[in-house]
DNA sequence: AACTCGTGGAT
DNA sequence: TATCCAAGAGT
């Protein structure tokens, strides 16, 4: 007679004495010795910095969190502060619509919630920037409430654990339906943690370190002898390539003109030098016909810069006038001071193509 | 449901 | 070099 499985429930007690011997330390982390010393993890750091771990890496993070920590220490020091600050402090990092959410998000705490984190997960779900998984992650991490996290990793953790063939993201609710009977009642936010955390150093996309994984009993993608085969994914477009151009003007007296993007869409209330009119849909004009103003302009390369969805090619054009001259729009700001702009990577690049040494000369570096 | 939305490191 | 992909959210 066959065997009736049983709950999967007891799975998270292997998981859990293995999260305490090799859970990794983080910034943000409250790590078992000191959650049994009484430390609690504190809502404002676990919000930030899973915000800032959208699809983020780690070691990405770090340096940024640790920033905005000892800048705004709290959630109502980042509600109260400029969102130019904010975006400026979040260029580089990407998704900039996270920075533009996360402003949001802390006023509403601050405005709306008495600077209090809501410590349920619908509550904190109808934050702004806070989506299913942040909502569970921050509950369960936070707040010790039993809720049913599932990102990237413990989506692979649990592809594989079940060996499920359904391509995601339509697999999706049946592995957030697993992740909840395993989730336990004790620990919730470390099981979570330790879910992530496996992902991460054992259940690796690639060469997966099976021989080390708690669960190496109970996998059923390793008793196929393929857990690289899951999780199976929908096949991705192709990208498409795109050209435009940029245009970096400097005066005599070291200023470049700089202008604000519009709020919504790509690099959404972000800082550019003028460019023309690409769009991840639409080539943009390539040459200097189309600058902020008319002057002898000079070619200075190419800058090629891939976004999630498509590839730009931008033509970058430069030219050195003895004062300013009146753009549409914008501002002169001086070279020395790029560095406190809310420019994103792609905007570096093309100044530097045509500045070679234009972030090296801040005022304090 | 399918798109849009950054960046840099690993393989 | 090309591809993947990393603690996803909003529309």
């Amino acid at each position: 007679m066959m065997t009736l499985k049983t709950t999967t429930a007891p799975l998270a007690k292997p998981l859990l004495d293995w999260y305490d011997r090799h859970h990794r330390d983080l910034p943000w982390r409250v790590s078992p010795p000191m959650a049994k010393r009484g430390i609690k993890a504190d809502p404002y750091h676990v919000w930030l910095s899973e915000v800032m771990l959208q699809q983020t890496t780690v070691p990405a993070v770090k340096a940024y969190f640790l920033k905005f920590l000892a800048r705004w220490p709290t959630v109502g020091d980042l509600a109260a502060a400029p969102s130019e600050d904010v975006m400026a402090a979040w260029a580089g990092l990407g998704y900039y619509a996270r920075a533009r959410n996360l402003k949001k998000c802390a006023e509403a705490v601050a405005n709306d919630h008495s600077g209090v984190f809501p410590d349920t997960e619908d509550g904190l779900r109808a934050l702004p920037g806070i989506g299913d998984y942040t909502a569970a992650a921050v509950a369960a991490i936070a707040f010790n409430r039993q809720a049913a996290v599932m990102d990237g990793n413990i989506e692979r953790v649990i592809s594989r654990l079940y060996a499920i063939s359904t391509p995601l993201p339509a697999a999706k609710p049946l592995m957030k339906q697993k992740v909840a009977l395993l989730t336990p009642s004790d620990r919730p936010g470390d099981f979570a943690q330790a879910m992530m955390d496996l992902g991460a150093t054992i259940c690796t996309p690639k060469r997966p370190a099976c021989a080390l994984c708690p669960f190496n009993g109970s996998c059923e993608a390793l008793a196929l002898h393929d857990p690289e085969h899951f999780p199976v994914k929908a096949a991705k477009k192709a990208k498409p390539v795109r050209v435009g151009a940029a245009f970096v003007a400097v005066t005599s007296d070291g200023e470049v003109l700089l202008r604000r993007r519009i709020e919504s869409g790509l690099l959404g209330g972000m800082t550019e030098v003028p460019t023309t009119g690409w769009t991840a849909r639409i080539d943009g004009e390539t040459s200097a016909d189309a600058a902020p103003f008319a002057a002898d302009w000079q070619p200075s390369g190419t800058v090629t810069h891939v976004f999630t969805h498509f590839e730009l090619r931008l033509s970058i054009w430069r030219v050195a006038i003895p004062g300013r001259i009146n753009g549409d729009d914008g501002w002169w700001e001086p070279v020395t001071n790029l560095d406190a702009q809310a420019l994103p990577t792609v905007m570096k690049k093309a100044i530097t193509a045509a500045i070679p040494r234009a972030f090296q000369q801040s005022k304090d570096g």
